[in-house]
DNA sequence: CTTGACAAACTATTATCATTAGTTTATAGT
DNA sequence: ACTATAAACTAATGATAATAGTTTGTCAAG
C-alpha cells in the first residue's frame, strides 16, 4: 500500500521548490542557484535534473508555489469578513505576505509559460478570492475587471516599491499604505452608489477576469 | 582644445550603457550580459572594464540613464499643462514609456546602493516633477508624501503587471488604466476640498519626499 | 530468498560567463 | 621624436548550467 513507487526515497520535485522557496527567502531571488540548492539538499547539482526540468523548472515551480501560498493568506484573511472590512484585510494580508516571504514573492510574478496549467489554474484561484471580495460593490463585465486589476495595482505597486527600497523615508509607510487604501475604498463606494442593483441577479456569466 | 584626455576614442561609460540600453530594450533585462555586451561594441569582455566596473557597474550605470530618461519623458509630457490634465498626461507619459522602452524600465527600478550620488539624484529629479504636478492639490508635508507614494504605486503597479503578462485579457486595457486614473483623480479632488488653502504660503519645508 | 527492472543518485565533460592579472599598443602632449 | 598613459588585448581562474553515461539502491515478482 505504500505510496511512493520508486526507490532512494530522497527528493522530489515539492522537496526542490521548499528548498529554493526557503533560499529565495533568506538571500534573495537573485540567490536562487542549482548549485546552491543541491548544496542545501545534500545533493550533486545534476541529481536535480530527476525532478525539475533545470533551473528554469524551479523557477516555474516557484512562481507555482508562491502564487498558492499567496492565494492561501489571502483567502484565511478574507474568511468570516466581508465590505470594506474584507477589502481592507486582503491589502493588508497582502502587503503582509510580500514582506514576510519576499524572495516567494518575487518569484511568484514572473509570467508562466504559455503552456502552464498548474500556473493557471493557481492564478486563476488568487483570482477568485479577490473577485469574492469586491462581488458585493455590485459590478459584473468589463467594470469588474476594471476594478480587480486596480486593486491588483495598487497592492503589487506598493508593495513592490516598499521591497525594492523605493520609498526614500522608512517613516509611516503604513500610513502610505492606508491612504492607499482608502483611495480604493473611496472608489468602491462610488461604485456601489453609480451601479444600484441592490438586489441582483446573479447573472451566469463567465469566470475569466 | 580638444576635449578627451586621452588614447583610443572608442569607447566611454556612456557608450556602454546606451548599448546596455538597446540590448535590454531586444531581448529583455535577463539577456544583459557583459560578453554580449562586448561582442555588440565590437571589443572584447574584459575591454569593458576600462569604463564600468563589471556587470554590477553596468546595471547601477543602467538604472541611473533609465531614471532619467523616464524622468525626462514625464516631464515632457507635463509641461504646458496643470490640474487633472496634468496628471492624466504624467500617467500616460509614465505607462507610454514603460511599454516603449522595456528593459530600460525594468533596469530603472533596481535599488540603488547607498552611496549612489549619481541615482539619488537621478530619484529627486524624477519625484521633483510628480510633485510639482500634484502641488495644486495642497497637501503639505506627510500628506503630499502619501499622494506621491499611491501615484507611484499606482503607475508601477499597472505597468508592471502589464509588461509582464499580468492582465489575462488584451482587451480594454487602456480601459482599466483610465479607470484607475479616474480613482486617482477622484482622490485628489478629495484631498484638495478638504485641504482648502486657496491661496498658500509656499512653505520653506525640506526637499526629501 | 534471489533477481531483475528502474528510478535516483553519481562522475565526467562541455560550454558560457564574469573577473583578475599582466601585456601590448595607440595616441596626446611635451 | 619621445614618453607617459589609458585603452585595448591575451591568458587564466572559478562559478555556473546542462548533458551524457554510469553506478546503485530499493521495490516487487518469481
Amino acid at each position: 500500500m505504500a505510496r511512493r513507487s520508486t526507490p532512494r526515497p530522497g527528493l522530489d520535485e515539492a522537496a526542490v521548490v521548499r528548498a529554493a522557496s526557503d533560499l529565495v527567502d533568506a538571500e534573495g531571488i537573485e540567490a536562487l542557484a542549482l548549485a546552491r540548492l543541491a548544496e542545501r539538499l545534500g545533493v550533486r547539482t545534476p541529481s536535480l535534473y530527476n525532478h525539475v526540468a533545470g533551473l528554469e523548472g524551479v523557477r516555474g515551480g516557484l512562481a507555482v508555489y508562491g502564487i498558492r501560498e499567496l492565494g492561501a493568506h489571502l483567502t484565511r484573511a478574507a474568511i468570516g469578513r466581508s465590505g470594506e472590512d474584507a477589502v481592507v484585510a486582503l491589502a493588508q494580508a497582502y502587503r503582509r505576505f510580500a514582506k514576510e516571504r519576499p524572495g516567494l514573492y518575487a518569484a511568484s510574478l514572473r509570467a508562466p509559460e504559455p503552456g502552464d496549467e498548474a500556473a493557471r489554474q493557481a492564478s486563476e484561484d488568487l483570482l477568485d478570492v479577490v473577485r469574492a471580495v469586491l462581488a458585493p460593490y455590485g459590478l459584473r463585465g468589463a467594470a469588474e475587471t476594471h476594478q480587480i486589476r486596480a486593486f491588483r495595482s495598487l497592492a503589487h505597486g506598493f508593495v513592490s516599491l516598499e521591497l525594492g527600497g523605493g520609498f526614500g523615508l522608512p517613516v509611516d509607510i503604513d500610513e502610505s499604505f492606508r491612504y492607499l487604501l482608502a483611495l480604493f475604498i473611496a472608489a468602491l463606494r462610488a461604485d456601489a452608489a453609480s451601479a444600484d442593483h441592490s438586489t441582483s441577479i446573479p447573472t451566469p456569466e463567465g469566470t475569466i477576469r
